[in-house]
DNA sequence: CATAAAATCGGACACTTGTCCAAATTTTAT
DNA sequence: ATAAAATTTGGACAAGTGTCCGATTTTATG
């Protein structure tokens, strides 16, 4: 028989799988800078290892495979980006504030975090080879198709299939700006949003 | 001295160096097939000496390395997918016409080719990371924004910047189109036609 | 403090990778 | 027919890969 109280045993469970969740995100911020910098192809676990200053074992001991670990790491960039664009839209009512929020937080995006969404656009594109992460993928899209609808709404101008056709629009421009601001000429905020913005009012 | 002349030996050299082009090519389409299949990530120089029913020494006599090998399946893919689309532009005229020859001819290339864009998408994001593959990039992006503004010209509605911004728009949909079609619910020409189609009036 | 559990290390492992080369074969030219 | 050149082979090579495990250290618990 137990000497201490269930819901005790509980609280304690709790706590270490919370720990362990924190050291699992912990582990995957560090592999997300190998693979931002590296990519899919060419990140292999010793340069997260390194990069997290953790032995080559201690991945295993918290995550199943490779595959897992960029999972997560895909897992936290869904959960930073969606709430970040959620944040700029749910602040922002009315036709022209809405296309404003959404182009000024894409564009904000791209000058910060380009080499995030690189990353994000080269698991998407290994999800086309690896259906391993195409659940993942699927999951991610459908949040963003949803940040479109919401924007279709709040501009008074929803209609069907505008979630996904103004996703691929807007990931079309926004793919072509993070590419251009990595591996062209870099361009400043107001000139990345004015394009977005040109979009967003022909497509709301 | 010689003892033949200048212009046959000419002759020679040229056959030779065509004759390996050609080999090259034919090594090149079976590096495709492979690249198609397994994605820039996972095929390895076995893969394709595999399917090119080759020695893995072969591989080397013609391509300097692995970047080489892949850059001719780029440049292979190039010229079929440009000149394609050039033919189908070149056989129309007017607003309506271009428009439509345009919506089909991509519509087509999703239903039929749609692996081999896969491909293309997975070596464009490869040249975020590598910087070996950003001429190749640049100059088949270089060629579809061509393309776009040369069909902005037919419709009469050229103006500055219509090419870039063009081509990321319909790139965001085609990818969208292409990525459904492998790995969601495959649609008909038809119906990827009609949405192409609902981008480019718009558009043009 | 003692003990059990969790965390961490370091290295072994089997396998794959791109590259390279000496030798053998085939093709071409004289 | 013969020499030279081009092609092809098969395998060796070192480096790198993901995975796994026994031993050790650290942490939490009674």
């Amino acid at each position: 028989m137990s000497t201490v109280a269930p819901d005790k045993l509980q609280a304690r469970a709790d706590r270490k799988t919370r720990k362990r969740q924190e050291k699992k995100d912990q582990i995957a911020r560090s592999a997300m800078q190998a693979l931002q910098e590296l990519g899919y192809a060419n990140t292999s676990l010793r340069d997260i290892a390194a990069r997290a200053d953790l032995s080559l074992g201690m991945l295993h001991y918290y995550f199943e495979d490779r595959t897992q670990l960029i999972l997560h790491c895909v897992s936290l960039y869904k959960a930073a980006f969606i709430s970040g664009l959620e944040d700029a839209l749910s602040d922002a009512s009315g036709r022209e504030p809405v296309i404003n929020a959404l182009a000024n937080a894409l564009a904000t995006s791209i000058v910060e975090d380009a080499s995030t969404h690189r990353l994000w656009y080269d698991i998407r594109g290994q999800a086309l080879f690896d259906p391993a992460f195409r659940p993942m993928v699927r999951e991610l899209e459908a949040a963003l198709i949803g940040v479109v609808e919401s924007a279709a709404e709040k501009t008074g101008s929803a209609r069907p299939d505008m979630g996904e056709f103004g996703y691929a629009l807007i990931d079309g421009v926004f793919r072509y700006q993070m590419q251009n601001q990595l591996t062209g000429t870099p361009r400043d905020h107001q000139s990345l949003a004015t394009e977005m913005r040109a979009l967003l009012e022909k497509l709301f």
